[in-house]
DNA sequence: GCAAAAGTGTTGTGTCTACACCCATGT
DNA sequence: ACATGGGTGTAGACACAACACTTTTGC
């Protein structure tokens, strides 16, 4: 009867390795009176982790009361853990989708790429890991230019030397933040932006 | 010691009165092996809401584990209990918080709108609504073109007379959806639109 | 006629996609 | 020289804010 009410913390890891979008999940039990976070601690090694949020709670196939959070790994980075690709079915399934979705979405109007990218890389790389995560092309002249613009990357010292087969060597880059930032944050209805911006007036219904 | 481990579903739910967001908060305890809607509707009166998603999983400041859902309701509608503007103080502070953020983003994005206009109206009284729940002024000259150009509102039959001041009668406007949809999905990074959408190619890091 | 409220026309700006073109390297 | 991969220039599409202007009413 005790843990008839017992709560599970899931981390559902992504990472990009070699043009795949991979997951690892990992869950562990809620301990009475602990906080999420160290759950989550014990769910997967959160120090890998260059960014963790919470996804949703749910209860899972299994009748278990599941709190999600998505964790993002940079490509180079390391963690342990029985790795697979999203694309292939497996367990928590819908916390996958869902996390995905999550990292889909943010990638559009956030920062978030820096989590997934090494600290330094070419447009060409960090490419990738976006059509990875995407699941749709991307032009790397316009993912340089939007990234750049919004002040999201920055050139990084010194070039890639190019392949056997030539080619011009790659300016580097870097993600000027290694913490989540809106950088569209209004994409639409932005306040206004005259010489006050005027606060809501005391307006009443009409009539 | 059974209860240490127990969960509170959490209803926030949001409505705009006389040009005031308002708030009314309220909590259940998760049954054994109860689904957490159902705990929700016990919360809060679930019939009354237009919109409903869950916000988040967190450990109140008493230590309760609650998981927190957002509700709102139409301008009209009729749902009784302890409404209170959100800028007063009052319990729950972070969810509400919360909630005015959640609410306040997919307003820009989404089609979110609906859940708490009534079922036809100006666009003034349209206005008054985003003015309450954004925080901020809005033009109700872009507010239209905006959601019009967007196919979420529609003109309904008929006009609002003028009031005692006159003025040109109103058109009335429906939104054409009452289910949440994303209007402005791919803001930037959006798949190309060429012949065919192609799709990722199987590639392989350089090198 | 005049004030008030609603709605349209139009201009300018910023952000994005697309594509042509130039640059730097290996063979 | 020429192929290859990287990077820039630039034009066009689109959505938006801002504001002038027109429309329709009450008094």
């Amino acid at each position: 009867m005790a843990d008839s009410t017992s709560h599970t913390v899931v981390g559902v890891v992504l990472r990009v390795r070699e043009g795949h979008l991979e997951v690892l999940v990992g869950g562990a039990r809620l301990r009475q009176h602990e906080q999420l976070e160290p759950a989550l601690s014990r769910a997967v090694d959160v120090s890998a982790l260059a960014h963790v949020e919470q996804l949703e709670t749910r209860i899972l196939p299994d009748g278990v009361l599941a709190t999600a959070y998505l964790g993002l790994v940079p490509a180079d980075g390391t963690l342990a853990g029985a790795w697979r690709e999203v694309t292939k079915v497996g367990e928590h399934g819908e916390l996958v989708a869902a996390a995905q979705a999550r990292l889909r979405a943010k990638l559009s109007y956030t920062n978030v790429g820096f989590a997934l990218a090494p600290s330094v890389f070419t447009i060409s790389e960090l490419r990738e890991i976006y059509v990875a995560a995407l699941g749709h092309d991307v032009s790397a002249t316009n993912l340089q230019r939007v990234l750049v613009r919004r002040g999201v990357l920055e050139r990084a010292d010194g070039q890639r030397a190019p392949g056997r087969t030539g080619g011009r060597p790659a300016a580097l880059f870097r993600f000027a933040s290694d913490r989540l930032e809106v950088t569209d944050e209004f994409a639409a209805l932005r306040p206004p932006t005259g010489p006050e911006s005027r606060r809501p007036r005391g307006s009443r219904a009409s009539g």
